[in-house]
DNA sequence: GCCTTTTTTGCACCCGGTTGCAAAATAAAC
DNA sequence: GTTTATTTTGCAACCGGGTGCAAAAAAGGC
């Protein structure tokens, strides 16, 4: 049904080249020529198969965008900005959910044979393994959300996890807290481990806090519903420091549901400043990231490489700060 | 850098024809060509360019994946559901962002360039003429959340609106209320003008029943908080239909925060069963929609099409059902 | 008007695969 | 061991389009 060049070219009695030039930016064409066969593809309702190009210019313009957060509400976000940040610059994102996946060659295999110009895995939880493989298999890599290691093999945008942990630590012993405790993420993820070490390192300059510290199966209500209630059940802390914002949401409803009252009895920080974190009925305290940079630096990195796959990989990593709303208690002064 | 066709050929010493045809199933390679061919594939981490192939085939296994709800936390759902779904058969999912688009032509032209196999659009505020623009340029769609046309130009599946209001209707006569709301989402969308139908048409079989409506501007927190808020400063119903779950929600929040309890005062019931509605601080009556089952229909739908585009449009409903929680009074007895 | 320089055009081959067809190799039948 | 029926293989053309190169056309110079 749609029409190709040849048809194009016929109809407009030229050569294929020349229908193949009017298309191409850049390219020697008289402007008569140009509007003979742009009368003609115009009839034909012709527009050039991107695929068929591709294969002699080496671009689809497709990028693997790679993720296995299909749960986290603030992923709706990112990929929202993602697919629009892509288009706007003419990139077609390919999504690829590696919910399930536990090797990375499968999907490393399918981009291949989609000849993706780049990836963006996007995610926090993702082993770094994965980044990697897309890296080996000579694709352009960017690492959104991903964990900074000092010897960066992949491009990698996001935030210092160990900082946001003594931020919120900080945060914490500003306000007067002496007993506290990390109620972290599940323990395999970078982002948790980092966030942990970050928090215990500045609780370990204030030699008068007393630090207690465990970990939610996921980061989820639930997880850390059922996490807080098992807390809740001994003594618990003066504040916590929960994993992100969707557990400290879960954290919070079993603070309320079993007689305590947030921030009075006990204070809860999160991390992340999702949009419902700033609902009127929860109002939480909060780290916020900046979501929007990462996803643009993520994504100026992505057409930084198409131009040249060999760039030296960076990390940029984007300030985080303290969203103050109703689940800690005001500081003294 | 990746291995051709023509140099697993050469290093196998075979045809290229051979090489092909060991990666294309049905065809007909001795053991052992395939075994040579197997070995020199290996060796030089050859796979199969699907963009190449995609020109004499016909098939490119890309499936357009349409849409704008880029803000409802069910969408993360829905996007985790299609793409696992996809991919589990074969097919890849090339994410279009509508939000900012009011012509569909422009992604029209762009599936085709990239001669998707078929499009889903999944929206339930996306206007019909999206859908049959792509139809129109004889692409094989699903309207995913869509309205069920009486005479359907595209396929559709997803929920009966109309029903889903009178469910609504019925739910709250049969609670004892008398005095009801309907406090819908945007009055453009398709989804709220058959709920509000519905709703409207069932209380007309109920003359005592008084009812009054209106419309919030957006499916958001935001926007049912702030039409709460102003039904509250009158006086307000002694239930609400509303448009949403999130909507639901936001409204949830004003009940309480303006010193009325819920359900006792207010009750309210919404719609979609989001994860959220199930939250124990939330615990929200409402409708719900199945998402998954709408989800592989859909899926199911596009694979039948690829077989047979010409397929004779269908629309596939699925029903839906109140799931009772804590923000309606119990029925009377 | 003629010669030179520059631009425009078409030819032909290439990108990485697939496939109909006929030749070559095997298997089956006698 | 032939002859015949089946498979297997390679050739060559094709999918839709890009591009180096040389010929043709247009522009510039005198």
């Amino acid at each position: 049904m749609a029409a190709t060049l040849k048809e194009v070219a016929e109809r407009a009695g030229v050569s294929r080249s020349a229908v193949s030039r009017t298309f191409t930016d850049g390219a020697s064409v008289s402007d008569k020529m140009r509007r003979k066969v742009e009368k003609a593809a115009q009839e034909l309702g012709y527009s050039p198969n991107a695929l068929a190009s591709s294969l002699t210019t080496g671009r689809t313009k497709l990028i693997g965008l790679v993720s296995n957060n299909f749960h986290n509400p603030i992923f709706l976000e990112v990929f929202d900005l993602f697919t629009r940040g892509l288009q706007d610059r003419g990139l077609r994102p390919l999504l690829v959910n590696l919910s399930d996946e536990t090797d990375p060659e499968n999907s490393v295999r399918m981009l291949r044979q989609y000849s993706v110009d780049g990836v963006v895995v996007a995610s926090s939880t993702l082993p770094p393994g994965f980044a990697k493989a897309f890296r080996d298999a000579q694709m352009p890599v960017v690492h959104s959300f991903g964990r900074a290691s000092a010897s960066p093999q992949v491009h990698v945008v996001g935030i210092d996890n160990a900082e946001c942990g003594r931020m919120a630590a900080r945060e914490l012993v500003r306000r007067g807290y002496s007993r506290v405790g990390f109620l972290g993420g599940p323990q395999m993820a970078t982002s948790t481990q980092d966030r942990f070490t970050g928090f215990m390192a500045e609780l370990e300059t204030h030699p008068s806090m007393q630090v207690s510290h465990s970990f939610a199966g996921a980061y989820s209500f639930d997880a850390g519903r059922a996490e807080m209630l098992r807390l809740l059940a001994d003594v618990p802390a003066q504040a916590y420091f929960c994993g992100d914002d969707v557990l400290s949401i879960g954290a919070l409803s079993a603070v309320r549901d079993s007689g305590y009252t947030c921030p009075e009895d006990i204070g809860i920080i999160g991390l992340n400043d999702m949009e419902m974190a700033g609902w009127a009925n929860i109002n939480l305290t909060t780290i916020r990231q900046p979501i929007r940079q990462i996803v643009n630096a993520s994504i100026e990195l992505t057409m930084a490489m198409l131009n040249d796959p060999d760039r030296y990989p960076e990390a940029r990593i984007f300030p985080c700060s303290v969203v103050d709303r109703g689940t800690l208690r005001p500081a003294r002064d």
